[in-house]
DNA sequence: GTCTATAGGATGATAGAC
DNA sequence: GTCTATCATCCTATAGAC
C-alpha cells in the first residue's frame, strides 16, 4: 500500500511534466529530480517510462469509453445525448486534466499493443458520436449539414478544453457546461 | 539557388516527420535517411535541428498575424470579420498543413528568442479575435455569452482542422468554408 | 526505498577527406 | 555536397550496496 501511494506520486509528477513538455522531452532524471530522488529509484515503483504513459492514457481513454457507452444506452433525444456527451467531456477535463494532455499529444508514443487498443477505443468513440448525430439529423433535431463537419467541430473543441480550462482560473463547472452546450448547439449568432 | 532548393527539401521532409511523431521523436538521422543521405550532410544546408523547427513555425505564425491584421482593418460587420477569420484558417490549413502541426504541438520546443516572439504573436492574435467578438456582442450581432467560451470554442476547432483535413480526402475548399462558417456561427440545431 | 556505478545505445553536431 | 569517423552528452534501464 505504501508502494502504491509512491507509484501514484510518480504518475502525478510525470503527468504534469508530460503536459508541459511532451513525453519525449521529459527524461526519467527530470521526473526523479522533481521528486527529490535519483532516476534509478523510480524503477523500484514502476517498470519503465512506457508504463507511465500507458497508465495515464488508458485510464482516461476508459473513462471516455465507459461514459459514451452509458450515453448511447439512454432513451432520450439526440440533442439530449449530445448534451450529455459535452458534459462527459467537461467532467473528465476537470477530473483528469493532466492525463488528457498525454492522451491528446503523446498517444502515438504508446508501445504497439497499447497503441492498438487505444486507437480502437478512439475510433469506437467517434463512431458512436457520429451515429448520435446522424440519428438527430434523421429525426429533424439537428441541421442536415455534413455530419463530419459537426462531429469534428464539436470534438475538437471538447478535446482541447483541458488546455484552456487550467489557463483561466478554475471556473464553475455547471456554468461552463451550460455555456458550452449553448455555444456548441446553437452557435454564437442570436436567432432572428 | 541550388542549396536553397535542397534546404527546402529538407524542411519538407522534416515537417512531415515532425507531424507524424513530434519534434523530439525525430532525429537528424531519421530526416537524413528519409532523404537518402547521411545526417552529417544535412549540416551543409542548415545550421541545426532548431532552425528547422523555427523556420516551420514562424512562417505559419506570420501568415496568421498578417491575415488577422488585414481582417481587423476591414470596415465590415463583426460577423463578416469572423467569417473572414474562419476562411483565413482554412486557407492556411490547406497551404501550410505540415507547418501547422509543428506550430500546434511543438512550439514549446522553440529556443528562447523564437519562443518569445511566437508567444507574443499568438497572444496578439487571440486578443484581436477577442476584440472582434466583443464588438459583435455590443452591436447585438453576437449572443452575449461569455466571450471566452466562444473564442475558445471557435479557435480550438480552427486550430485542429489540419488534423482532420488530411484524414478525409481533400475536400472542396469553398464547400468546407461554407459548412464551417455555418456550424461555427449557427451551431447544429435548426432555428425554431 | 534509495543510493552509486555503469552498461549499452541514441543523439546533435563537428572535422576533415573526397 | 556527401561521406566516414568521432566527440561529448544524454538516455533508459540494471546490478548490487546500504
Amino acid at each position: 500500500m505504501e508502494t502504491l501511494s509512491r507509484k501514484q506520486e510518480i504518475i502525478v509528477v510525470a503527468s504534469r511534466l508530460f503536459k508541459e513538455r511532451g513525453y519525449n522531452a521529459v527524461s526519467m532524471r527530470d521526473i526523479a529530480q522533481e521528486m527529490g530522488i535519483k532516476a534509478a529509484s523510480l524503477y523500484n515503483h514502476i517498470s519503465g517510462k512506457q508504463e507511465l504513459l500507458s497508465t495515464l492514457i488508458l485510464e482516461v481513454a476508459r473513462e471516455f469509453t465507459f461514459g459514451m457507452n452509458r450515453v448511447v444506452k439512454e432513451e432520450v433525444s439526440s440533442i439530449e445525448k449530445i448534451t450529455q456527451v459535452i458534459e462527459l467531456h467537461i467532467d473528465i477535463t476537470v477530473n483528469f486534466s493532466e492525463g488528457l494532455a498525454a492522451l491528446n499529444n503523446d498517444w502515438m508514443h504508446l508501445e504497439a499493443t497499447d497503441l492498438e487498443g487505444f486507437v480502437k477505443m478512439r475510433e469506437d468513440y467517434e463512431e458512436n458520436f457520429r451515429i448520435i448525430l446522424k440519428q438527430g439529423i434523421e429525426a429533424g433535431e439537428i441541421q442536415s449539414h455534413h455530419p463530419e463537419v459537426m462531429l469534428f467541430s464539436i470534438l475538437s473543441t471538447l478535446r482541447t478544453l483541458y488546455v484552456w480550462y487550467q489557463k483561466r482560473g478554475k471556473l464553475d463547472v455547471n456554468l461552463l457546461k451550460k455555456d458550452m452546450v449553448a455555444v456548441l448547439l446553437h452557435g454564437i449568432v442570436p436567432p432572428k
